[in-house]
DNA sequence: CTGAAAGCGCTAACAA
DNA sequence: TTGTTAGCGCTTTCAG
């Protein structure tokens, strides 16, 4: 059982294991870049520089070794020539869920983006916890990914994120970049989403009909996005003169079903209310979802509002209210900023936000 | 501009340049296998075996091993480790585009599963163009990658996929594992979504509310999952005692804006139709959205129908009906046979699938 | 059980 | 312009 193993999921190694024999070897390996050089009958140095597009090469001679490489079926190996010191083509992504429309829009935008700059992206799921964050980052230390870019939301509490931030401070000292979307307690190149002004948008959209009592559906206050939209939320009812506390807030999971909990709790609670304001689209499905069940009217017994606009907003019925973050360009946005060279200082875009105004929102009824 | 020059988003190398000075480089790097063998005082060797977890070392050395590299925050190269022969720990998904709720979701699945067997998941578009995934795919062998999952359709005709094919094969003879979601001619272990059986099941559904001009919305009809999925609602139509001729079939894009057009298109040319069945949900949401704008009622006036149960369409207004196709399941399971040492014969596993009659769907109206 | 040494496939000095 | 050569960091025979 020795000598003659068979190794499942690997690949072929030692070649040319004794003599050179005739080459009747049945189990065929993957060419490698001395098979393209040989074939062409040009030294390794000449075929590498005639693939990798350095200069200092005659064109007949790249074109010949090109073609060789085509006509073999040639494939680079990325981790040769990632260990021999030529430029990575992989980077990582942090996403809280990919299946969750925010994300996989915003993984969208990375990955069209990575296309265009010849990358390939890992996505891990953090799961919006710390501790699988951490994990995440971890492997992708690992696997030496070029950049990292973190898309879930940051963590209010610093501590949260203090390994975290360790870790992708040795990564970046170590020649890797890092990019991250949203606010985070880490020092990096950030995306910024319109969080606070947005929300101060939506809830603006709302005083502006006439809503007094208004219900918000918020994720989990650990989190940045959720802090900052409600910051937002909350500076359009001090404008309007309003106290903050005039808000009733309810914290839930950070989703639809989320949503349809929290919209329950506060229906029960403020049967008062004319106005549901979720932070993010999914919660308000659930609201809406809630509603419907309820047989309450909408808008013309309660108006819903969502936030992000989510790609199927506005084919809900009626269509969903909520302010646009353009999360397949931040997404672009992050994996510009990531290929970028390092700056002195770190980095942060802004993004814009749009208001939609749709039909899940109207005029607060006139009190019978 | 020559011997200064600087490399962005690359390693440190060369660290022992000239005569060993006394650490004073301030610039400090990762830590390596070596650093951990000599700061354990044992070999190369030693410390390798130590923390693969290969057998043959003490497990007093091991444990010492693990204490001093977990104490110095050392993380192993995957590059290096691929190249001197391990696995890489990550594999491939190549999806039609990731912001796609049907392709989030198998993506979704294949990540947490994959998480599950500590691997990472690289995802790339292939935008449903045969060229596209050709190349994808070649970036993912040359990441030598353990696996690849392809996941978009495949098409009806069998050159289009020749080259991808052939290059899945090669990556196959040396070492990779292949798995696809969908019939494609690619000769690897397949999850087989049972497009044909739900789409029979879709538009019995439909016949038996008396429904006999149906408009069907379509996608490229070079994809198999279209012809599946419409072969299977030509079986209900002949099952039911009509020709399969009597459907009106619209081929458009394969998305919610080309479900859109073909709506369009059915509902000029064929007003008198009673039912429009969409080949997946997007193109559903599409219709549902042309039906709005037209002032048509749904499902009153004309039933519409989807495909794939993503996750929101239970939301729309009215609840689309639509058949489930377990997609984060499907991902999962094609991990699954990814991971699984390949078989001499290749396997397929088939989904189950699940009539969603909901409130868009309704019988067809007497003929006043 | 442990160590020394030979590569894995590629790039980048350094020579010619 | 082209070729030669020394590694990148790790795993793995093969000796001890």
């Amino acid at each position: 059982m020795s000598g003659d193993k068979v190794q499942i999921g690997r690949r072929d190694r030692n070649r040319k294991g004794g003599p050179v024999g005739e080459g009747s070897t049945n189990r065929r390996s993957v060419p490698r870049l001395a098979d393209v050089a040989e074939q062409a009958g040009v030294s390794l140095a000449s075929a590498s520089r005639s693939l990798s597009g350095s200069d200092g090469v005659s064109e007949s001679m790249a074109a010949h070794v090109r073609e060789v490489a085509a006509r073999i079926g040639y494939i680079a190996n990325v981790h040769a020539r990632t260990l021999a010191g030529g430029a990575t083509s992989t980077v990582g992504l942090i996403v809280h869920e990919i299946g969750d429309p925010y994300f996989s829009e915003i993984a969208s935008g990375v990955i069209a983006e990575a296309d265009r700059h010849r990358l390939t992206v890992q996505i891990c799921h953090s799961g919006r916890d710390p501790g699988t964050e951490l994990r995440q980052i971890r492997s992708l230390v690992a696997h030496r990914t070029d950049a990292i870019i973190v898309a879930g939301s940051g963590y209010v509490e610093r501590a949260q994120q203090a390994e975290a931030a360790a870790a992708l401070r040795s990564f970046e000292s170590s020649g890797g970049r890092v990019a991250v979307i949203g606010r985070h307690h880490l020092a990096a190149d950030a995306v910024l989403p319109a969080n606070r002004e947005a929300g101060r948008a939506v809830a603006a959209h709302l005083l502006a009909q006439g809503h007094r009592r208004i219900g918000v559906l918020a994720g989990a206050a650990a989190l940045t996005t959720v802090a900052d939209r409600l910051a937002g939320v909350e500076d359009a009812l001090v404008e309007a003169g309003m106290a903050p506390g005039a808000l009733a807030v309810h914290h839930a999971a950070f989703t639809r079903d989320g949503g349809a909990a929290a919209a329950h709790e506060l229906l029960d609670a403020r049967p008062d209310l004319t106005a549901l304001l979720a932070l993010n689209d999914a919660m308000a499905v659930g609201a809406l979802s809630v509603l419907r069940s309820r047989g309450i009217g909408v808008p013309t017994e309660v108006s819903v509002a969502g936030f992000d606009d989510v790609s199927f907003a506005a084919d809900l019925a009626p269509g969903l209210t909520t302010v646009r973050l353009p999360m397949a360009q931040m997404g672009a946005w992050a994996l510009d900023l990531a290929m970028k060279p390092p700056a002195a200082r770190r980095r942060t875009r802004r993004t814009g936000f749009e208001l939609m105004a749709r039909g899940s929102t109207g005029p607060v009824r006139a009190p019978s």
